[in-house]
DNA sequence: ATCGGTTGCGCAACAGGTTGCCTATCGTGA
DNA sequence: TCACGATAGGCAACCTGTTGCGCAACCGAT
C-alpha cells in the first residue's frame, strides 16, 4: 500500500498542496470551510506527514541528540527521563547515543547526529576535550554539556556544584569524628571527578586533616573498578577509617570489595558515596550519600537546549544545582 | 556558513552528483582515479550527507524506534545497551521513546515514529492490545515485542521463558523447605506477569502446596507499590513464610516494606525475586533472584528487527531465553 | 461601470540526495 | 575501416513537503 502523501490529501480536499501544508502548520489564513475539508481528508486518508521531507526544506528536524556514557547507570537513566519528559512536551524527539565511555564511538555518534541534522545536542561526553563536539559547534548547533565539561568548552554546563557536594560529604565524615579519611576519586580526566576531589581536599584542609597520597585511589568508573580500588585502599598497612567515594558505581563496587575482605561498614570503615540510588536504602549498610537532583538536571538540560534553539545560541545559560546530603548508616 | 552539499563535492571533483553518490554508496563501478578525486573533495570540504534528503528517496531512515516503559529500570537499561550495541554495528540509530507506562504517551510516540519513518520498532509496550502497534504493522514496519506481548500480537516476541523462570524460583523456595509461600504478582495486564504467576502456581501445584488467594497481591510495578504490596501481604493474621516477587522494582520495594515492619529476611520471611540487579549483591540480605540475560535479550531484539528488514517481515523469528537462578541469602 | 484594496489560495521552485536511462569513448574482431 | 560490445559516467526526474510570488474573485467607494 503506497504511503499517503500531501498530494493525495490535496486532491481529495480539492485544494492545492500549499493549502494543505498551511492548514497543518497554521502558517497562513485558510477559510474555515476549507480547513474542515482538508482536515477531513487527512482523517479519512490517515495521512501522516513525512518528517524527512519537511526537514529537508525547513532545515530543522525537531530531534535532539543525547550522548551519554552509560545508560545503565541509574544516574543517567533518571536524567534521561527528565530530558525526555520536557522534550515530548515540546514536540521534540530524542536520539540516543550510548558511548560506553569509548571515545571512538562518541566521535562516530557525533558524526551521525550531524548527518541526521539534529537541532541540538546534550552531551555527557566521554572525550576530554572540545575537539569532537566542536564539529557540531561549528555548524551552530546548540550544545549542552551534561554532568561534565571541559576547560575549553564553549557550551554551557548543566549539573551540580560538585566540589561543594564533595565538601558536604567529607565534612559529614569529619563531623562524625573520623580523622583518617581516604577517597576513591575516580577518573581524574573528568571535570566532575576533579571537582569532587577538590571539594574533598578543601574539607580536609579546613579541618586541618592530613591529605595522604596513598589514601587516594583513582580508577575508571565501573563497579569492578570500585571493588578493586577499595581493596587496594584497604590492603595497606595503615588504612583510612573512612572513605569518600566519588561515584555511585564505585560505591557499589566498594561495598562488594569490603564484603570480600570481610570488613564491616561502618565498624571497620565508614563510607559516604556520591549519587543516591534507590537500592542504597536497603544495602548493608544503608549508604550515606550526597544526592544530586537527577530528574531536575535532566529537565534543565532539555530546557537549556530548547531555549537556545528558540532564542539563539547566545541565550544559552548554564544551570548549577546543589547537592544534598542524605544521612543513612554507613558512617 | 552554508551547508556543504553533494553538488559542492561534485563540482570540486569535476564529476556529476550521480558519481559522487555512487562513490559514497558503492552502488556502481567508478574508476579508481575518479573515486580518489571524489573522496578528496569530500575530505577537503568536510562534506556530510544529509540523511533527510537520502531517506526521502530511499524510503528508509536507518532509524529504529525503541519504546520502553521505564528507562530508569536497570532491566530495560541493560537491554537498551544490548540493542544499541548491535544497532551501531549495523549503522542504525536509535530513537528512544520512554512511555512511563502511560498509554496515551505510547500512542503519541508510535505516531511520531511513523512520521519519522523509522525502519523498525522494538516495543516493550505499555498497552494491553495490538491496536496501537497495528498502525505500524499496517505499514509493513517490522515490529519486535520486547519483554511482553499480547495474545493477538502479530509480531515476534523476544524475552525469556517467564513461567519456567518463576517455576525455578518458586521451586527453590520449596526445596529450601518453605511451605507457606506467597507472591507479589505485579500487574496482571502484562503477559509477563501472567506467565510468572502461572509458573509460580505450577510449582506450588507440583509440590501439592495450597494456593491461598490472600497470599497473592497484585500491584503496579513501582518501588512504592512493592512496598505497599509487601506490607499488605505481611499484615495479615496468617502470613506466608516465603514470598516470590515477580519484578525487580517490587523486590526493592518489598525489602523496604520489610524494614519498616521490622521483619527480618530471611528469618521472618524468605524472598526470591525476579530480575537480577547489581545492588542485589550488597542488599541486606543479598537477594536470591531469577536472572534474565538482559544484554543478550537486547542483542537478540535488535538482530531480530534487522533480520526482518533484510529478509522481509516473514523472516522474523522469536527468541526465547532461559532464566537462571542466582542463589544468595534471602532464603 | 470603474477602480483600488482586500481576501483566499494556487503555482512552481526548491531542499539534497538517488537512480533509471542514455551517451561518449575505447578496444576488439572481422 | 567499420560494427559492436563493454566501460565510465552524465542528465534529469523523482522522493515529499515548504514557501515566495502572484492572481482571481470579491468588496465597497466613487
Amino acid at each position: 500500500m503506497r504511503r499517503i502523501t500531501m498530494a493525495d490529501v490535496a486532491e481529495r480536499a480539492g485544494v492545492s498542496k500549499a493549502t494543505v501544508s498551511h492548514v497543518i502548520n497554521e502558517t497562513r489564513f485558510v477559510e474555515e470551510v476549507t480547513k474542515v475539508r482538508v482536515r477531513d481528508a487527512i482523517e479519512a486518508l490517515g495521512y501522516r506527514p513525512n518528517v524527512a521531507a519537511r526537514s529537508l526544506t525547513t532545515q530543522r528536524t525537531r530531534i535532539i541528540g543525547l550522548i551519554v556514557s552509560d545508560v545503565t547507570n541509574t544516574f543517567f537513566a533518571e536524567i534521561m527521563r527528565g530530558i525526555e519528559d520536557v522534550l515530548v512536551d515540546n514536540g521534540y524527539s530524542l536520539m540516543l547515543c550510548n558511548t560506553n565511555e569509548v571515545l571512538a564511538r562518541e566521535e562516530y555518534y557525533i558524526d551521525i547526529l550531524l548527518r541526521q541534522g539534529v537541532d541540538g545536542i546534550i552531551a555527557a561526553a566521554a572525550s576530554q576535550d572540545w575537539d569532537a563536539l566542536n564539529e557540531a559547534a561549528k555548524l551552530n548547533i546548540p550544545i549542552v554539556m551534561l554532568d561534565r565539561t571541559f576547560d575549553n568548552a564553549e557550551s554551557p554546563y548543566v549539573g551540580v556544584n560538585n566540589s561543594h557536594g564533595a565538601y558536604l560529604g567529607t565534612r559529614h565524615l569529619i563531623e562524625r569524628g573520623y580523622r583518617a579519611i581516604g577517597i576513591l576519586s575516580g577518573f581524574q580526566r573528568l571535570s566532575t571527578m576533579r571537582e569532587r576531589l577538590a571539594g574533598f581536599e578543601a574539607a580536609l584542609q579546613e579541618a586541618e586533616l592530613p591529605l595522604r597520597k596513598n589514601w587516594r585511589v583513582d580508577s575508571p568508573l565501573t563497579i569492578e573498578d570500585g571493588k578493586e580500588a577499595m581493596t587496594r585502599l584497604m590492603s595497606q598497612a595503615e588504612r583510612p577509617r573512612a572513605v569518600f567515594i566519588s561515584n555511585n558505581l564505585l560505591s557499589l563496587g566498594a561495598l562488594m570489595g569490603l564484603r570480600e575482605m570481610k570488613l564491616e561498614c561502618p565498624a571497620d570503615v565508614a563510607i559516604v558515596g556520591f549519587d543516591d540510588h534507590p537500592w542504597a536504602q536497603v544495602s548493608d549498610p544503608p549508604l550515606t550519600v550526597v544526592r544530586q537532583p537527577t530528574y531536575a538536571i535532566g529537565e534543565a538540560a532539555a530546557h537549556t537546549v530548547l531555549k537556545a534553539l528558540n532564542d539563539g545560541a547566545a541565550a544559552i545559560s548554564p544551570a548549577l544545582f546543589q547537592c544534598q546530603l542524605v544521612a543513612r548508616q554507613s558512617c
